[in-house]
DNA sequence: GACGTGACGCTAC
DNA sequence: AGTAGCGCCACGT
């Protein structure tokens, strides 16, 4: 059954609420955090969840999110600190998953 | 039960 | 480097 459980869901929004000012996480980076099957999945829980979650800070692994939301995106991003160059966010070094779970081994 | 859609990712050209 | 196509998973109709 691959329905998404509340607790994957409350997985993400903690990566998602764990992304500090200025920084970015990418889906696949949170979805692998999370333990997800697919990085959409995120998305899915981003857009159906209407939470106070810092969702602009999440970002695809392309820089380049989604029309509607890039607008949105960047300038929130913008007013974080994170300058948006050409309508792209600088995935290089503003990229912060943190693994708030330690059941990531991978976790540095 | 099947088809279409969608806050994505990666590879190939 | 940028663009295009395919693959992935879950949800809605």
């Amino acid at each position: 059954m691959a329905a998404i459980t509340d607790e994957q869901v409350e997985r993400v929004r903690a990566l998602v609420a764990s992304i500090p000012s200025g920084k970015v996480a990418t889906y696949g980076d949170i979805a692998a955090a999370a333990a997800l099957s697919s990085p959409r999945i995120v998305g899915w829980i981003m857009r159906t969840d209407s939470s106070d979650l810092p969702w602009h800070r999440v970002i695809p692994a392309s820089g380049r999110p989604a029309a509607h939301l890039a607008t949105r995106q960047l300038e929130r991003l913008r007013a974080e600190g994170v300058l948006a160059t050409d309508g792209r966010v600088p995935l290089r070094g503003d990229r912060c998953v943190r693994h708030v779970f330690d059941d990531e081994p991978s976790a540095r």
